[in-house]
DNA sequence: CCCCAGGCCGCGC
DNA sequence: GCGCGGCATGGG
């Protein structure tokens, strides 16, 4: 075990080696989105597959709703037909809400941004993942995103994941304190999973 | 027609 | 602290 876990920046680097540089986050029209399109990404994407999720968040730009104040003013029911493609839409919706007036509470995103993870966590509709996603690609803290891809990856290198917070010492542990490493490996895992699942692109 | 997708909440136990 | 149903759309 300790031999096998202790190699996996070993697996970053044949991840790296083999596929290359990954975008940090999907990008969309070319160019890589801003902290709040990574946050409504992260609720948007809560077990629902990204190219519905790409629908919606195409909604919410035609539409102008890409600040936490646009997505505050919004009408619920507006808000809602926006995000439907993405599924589970009125729950979305209302954490869509609650998160944006959340970090708005902070004043400004930078002042957000050294929040704990345990005050992030507490938000209703911001899970384990959905907050170490945010914390890593909008914020830009090196905490490991444990995702059901990461899951499966582990999996395949013959470990069974425990539970989420282990698993995501488990990483940190053994990995550099580094955001552009986290953020690049799970881009790469995640790359790994689609390429596997991958039936038609 | 059935299964799945980058979870999370609320409940029962 | 863990397991389970509910939440909803779109693609294979």
């Amino acid at each position: 075990m300790a031999r096998r876990t202790a190699s996996l920046h070993k697996e970053y680097e044949k991840l790296l080696k083999e596929y290359g540089p990954q975008a940090w986050w999907p990008m969309r029209r070319g160019f890589a989105p801003k902290e709040w399109e990574v946050c409504v990404g992260a609720i948007l994407t809560q077990n629902t597959n990204w190219r519905n999720v790409e629908k919606a968040l195409d909604n919410l730009i035609k539409s102008n709703v890409v600040t936490p104040e646009a997505t505050l003013k919004i009408s619920s029911r507006r808000l809602e037909q926006l995000v439907r493609p993405s599924g589970f839409y009125r729950q979305k919706a209302i954490r869509l809400k609650t998160l944006a007036q959340f970090i708005l509470s902070y004043g400004s995103f930078n002042d957000f941004k050294r929040i704990e993870r345990h005050e992030l966590l507490k938000v209703k509709g911001v899970g384990p993942e959905t907050c170490d996603s945010i914390l890593l690609y909008a914020c830009g803290r090196p905490y490991f995103v444990i995702d059901s891809y990461t899951k499966r990856f582990v999996r395949s290198l013959g470990m069974e994941p425990a539970n989420y917070e282990a698993l995501r010492a488990h990483f940190e542990s053994r990995l550099p304190k580094d955001v552009a490493l986290y953020k690049e490996f799970h881009a790469l895992i995640v790359e790994w999973g689609k390429r596997k699942t991958r039936t038609k692109l």
